[in-house]
DNA sequence: AACAGGTTCAACCGCCCCTGC
DNA sequence: CGCAGGGGCGGTTGAACCTGT
C-alpha cells in the first residue's frame, strides 16, 4: 500500500516534462513572477483554490461525521477527509481543533480518547487490561479503515463524481474493500505508514465497541431495514445495550429511562435516544455554539455543568443507580457482554447520547432546520426526521466497520 | 475609538514514505 | 540495492479578524 501518486487523476500527465511544458511553466513564472516553491503552490491549490472545495460553515452532518470518524481514526485527517467530500483535511483539522475539541472537552469527554475524562480512573482497577486489549483492537480496525478510506478515494478518482460520503463506502467499494481488509488482517505490519503513525499518536479509542454496541442497539430494529449492515456481517452480535446500565460516575445517564427501565432492549434504546430530545424545560434554544454543549457532559468533571443545573438544560437525569445496583440490573437483563464490552457499552451510550442530544438541540434551532416552531426543542416532525437521519448515519458508520470480513476474530 | 485578549484558519514545518533513477 | 527528490500528512505558527471592555 502506499499513497497514490498525485498524477493518477484522469487526464493528468505523468512522466518526464517535455520542452513545451517547460516553456509554458517558465513563461508563466516570468509573466506572473510567482515566487513560490512547488510545495507551497500545491498546498495553496489543494487546500484553497481547488474548485471542488466547499467553504463555509460545517453542517451538522459534517460535524457528526468528523467526530465519529475521529473516534475511529484519531488524528488521521486525510482519512477523515475522504468521508467529507469537498472538505480538505486541513480544514477539518482546523475545525476540530478550534471547535469540536473544545466542545467535547466541555462535555467532559476527552477529545483524544473520546472517553469521559475521569474514565481514566478505571485504569487503576482491573479494567485496565480490557481497555488495553480494546485499544489494540482499535489499532487494527483503525488501520483497516484507513485502507478503506484510501479505496474510497481511489474510487472517487475513478468515478470522477463525488457522492455523499459514507454511503459511497458501502456501495462502491465493497468488493475491493474486502480484499484489502483481508490483507490487513493477514498482516498487520503491512499497514506500514498508518501503523507507524499510529504508534506515536494516541491509540485509537474504544470506538469499535461503541459502534459494535450501536449495532446491537439498532441491530434489532434498524438492521432489518438496513440491507448492508443487516446481513449479519458482523461476527459477533452484541445482544443488548443494557450494558450501559453499569453507568458509574463516569457518565451521567441521560433523560430518564436508563436507570429506570428494567427492560432495556434494543427497541427501548432507540426510544431512549429519540426521547432524549423531547425533554421539557429545554428553555430558550441556544444559537449554535458552546452553550449548547454545556450540561451534556459529566458534571463531576466540569463544575460548569452543576452551575447551570442539568435539568435546566433540559436534561432529565435520573438519580441513577449505584454501581452495585447496576451490576445487578445488568445481570438481570439477559446476560450479555463481557466486562470490557460492558464498560465500553457505557461509553457508547453515554457519548453517543451526548452527541445525539446535543445535535438534537442544535437541530432544533431555526437556523439549523429552518423551522421556527421548534423553540422548545419539542418533538417536532423535523426532529423525528433528524433522528431517523442519525440512525441512518450510524448505520453507515457501522457498515464501514462491519464491511471487514475479518470481523474481527478479535471481537 | 482604542486596546487587550481570544479565536480562526491559511500557510508553513518537519517527518516519513514512495517513486524513479 | 541505495540514494535523492518529491509528495502526503499531522502538528504548529502567526497574521487577520472578532469580541469585550
Amino acid at each position: 500500500m502506499g499513497r497514490s501518486p498525485c498524477c493518477d487523476k484522469v487526464g493528468l500527465k505523468k512522466g518526464p516534462w517535455t520542452p513545451e511544458e517547460d516553456q509554458k511553466l517558465l513563461a508563466y513564472i516570468e509573466e506572473h513572477g510567482l515566487q513560490r516553491c512547488g510545495k507551497s503552490c500545491r498546498l495553496r491549490w489543494t487546500n484553497y483554490l481547488r474548485p471542488d472545495i466547499k467553504r463555509g460553515k460545517f453542517t451538522l452532518q459534517e460535524e457528526q461525521t468528523i467526530i465519529q470518524l475521529h473516534a475511529l481514526l484519531g488524528n488521521r485527517w486525510s482519512a477523515i477527509a475522504t468521508h467529507l467530500p469537498k472538505r480538505t483535511d486541513n480544514e477539518i483539522k482546523n475545525y476540530w481543533n478550534t471547535h469540536l475539541k473544545k466542545r467535547l472537552a466541555k462535555m467532559g469527554i476527552d477529545p483524544v480518547t473520546h472517553k469521559p475524562i475521569n474514565d481514566a480512573l478505571l485504569l487503576s482497577d482491573g479494567k485496565s487490561k480490557n481497555t488495553a486489549n480494546l485499544s489494540h483492537m482499535a489499532q487494527w480496525e483503525s488501520a483497516r479503515l484507513e485502507a478503506e478510506a484510501r479505496l474510497v478515494r481511489e474510487s472517487k478518482l475513478l468515478s470522477g463524481t463525488f457522492h455523499h460520503s459514507l454511503p459511497l463506502i458501502t456501495t462502491s467499494t465493497t468488493n475491493t474493500t474486502t480484499a484489502t481488509t483481508m490483507d490487513l488482517s493477514a498482516s498487520p505490519t503491512s499497514t506500514s505508514q498508518s501503523m507507524n503513525k499510529s504508534t506515536h499518536s494516541p491509540p485509537p479509542p474504544l470506538c469499535l465497541d461503541i459502534l459494535k454496541a450501536w449495532q446491537g442497539v439498532w441491530g434489532g430494529g434498524a438492521r432489518a431495514t438496513d440491507p448492508v449492515g443487516g446481513g449479519g456481517a458482523t461476527g459477533v452480535d452484541l445482544e443488548s445495550p443494557t450494558s450501559t446500565l453499569s453507568f458509574s460516575e463516569n457518565l451521567v445517564p441521560l433523560n430518564g429511562g436508563i436507570g429506570e427501565s428494567s427492560n432495556m432492549n434494543s427497541t427501548s434504546m432507540i426510544e431512549f435516544v429519540e426521547n432524549s430530545g423531547v425533554c421539557e424545560n429545554n428553555g430558550p434554544v441556544k444559537e449554535e455554539g458552546e452553550e449548547d454543549w454545556k450540561g451534556f457532559g459529566n458534571g463531576n468533571s466540569n463544575p460548569e455543568f452543576s452551575k447551570h443545573g442539568i435539568e435546566d438544560n433540559g436534561m432529565c437525569f435520573t438519580s441513577g443507580l449505584n454501581e452495585h445496583e447496576m451490576e445487578n440490573h445488568n445481570n438481570n437483563s439477559n446476560a450479555w457482554a463481557p466486562e470490557s464490552t460492558r464498560v465500553n457499552g457505557n461509553f457508547i451510550e453515554g457519548f453517543t447520547e451526548l452527541l445525539l442530544k446535543n445535535f438534537g438541540d442544535r437541530n432544533a434551532t431555526p437556523e439549523e432546520n429552518g423551522s421556527g416552531d421548534s423553540e422548545n426543542g419539542g418533538a417536532s416532525g423535523g426532529e423525528s426526521d433528524y433522528y431517523e437521519e442519525n440512525k441512518n448515519y450510524w448505520n453507515s458508520i457501522l457498515n464501514l466497520v462491519n464491511s471487514s470480513p475479518s470481523d474481527s476474530r478479535m471481537f
